[in-house]
DNA sequence: ATGATGAGTGAGCAC
DNA sequence: GTGCTCACTCATCAT
């Protein structure tokens, strides 16, 4: 409720009532407490003037937090946002690898079928197991 | 700036400067700008009196938009979050499926390289394509 | 006129 | 005291 730069678009217009003493909104809000009570005591100011005083930095140091606050949220969007892009890439890396897995897959499949029938067509026949997809060692035990 | 429902620790208490007509908040948003007018009408009331009443209603309009924005932004921060989630889900199922396929390959090598191995341990001389991993059926055109 | 949103203010909590 | 955050008001923009 305080202030005296003029600015009526993006907010920033109160009027001080009690100019009490002559000090800028940047320097109140970045004086130490110790200096500001020293400073008001230095010139004579009425219990009044003080109090009024120090509401002012209050609201001072409040209006630099409300836009900490803001910054704070947009920024914790932002980081949401580019984390979900992140993991939809991975997700994308994850697509390409699996493709070319399958296409491994397909390869090895062949090469096994080409050797099988290369067996079948040279009449060589195959221990069974050779032709299972995993191999079963030791059937003894059954 | 106006209101009388008390409500100091959630907000709501603004103290009416000028009653003007006997309204609570809620019927004056809700009711339509004709009704108002006429209710203004009806009553004698001055011009001043209705200037404020309107910048009421239109203040009361305004909280109610604030907090509809303050839902939107926590439901936009919620669905982002359960996008992330839900990508994040997605890609356990990516790595799962991609830990099969590896398994898949693996069991594909050990199948042909048995067989490779049966054809060795009987002297039996494969033809260097069917060793390939990709089958290239004709070199003749080269 | 209505709705949405950025900035600022004050209340109230936590440290 | 300081910092943060909520609810609210006001200015401003768009529809």
């Amino acid at each position: 409720m305080k202030s005296e730069a003029g600015k009526v678009n993006n907010r920033r217009i109160d009027m001080s009532p009690t100019p009490a003493i002559d000090i800028s909104d940047e320097e109140l809000v970045s004086i130490s407490v110790r200096d500001l009570n020293r400073q008001l005591k230095l010139r004579g100011l009425t219990r009044e003037d003080i109090v009024k005083m120090k509401q002012r930095r209050r609201t001072l140091k409040n209006r630099g937090y409300a836009a900490s606050c803001r910054v704070k949220r947009i920024e914790q969007k932002g980081d949401l946002e580019s984390e979900r892009v992140q993991v939809e890439l991975e997700l994308d890396r994850f697509r390409t690898e699996k493709a070319r897995l399958r296409n491994d897959i397909t390869s090895l499949e062949q090469k096994c079928q080409r050797l099988i029938e290369y067996a079948d067509a040279h009449s060589i026949v195959l221990p069974m197991d050779l032709l299972r997809e995993h191999h079963q060692q030791d059937t003894t035990a059954y």
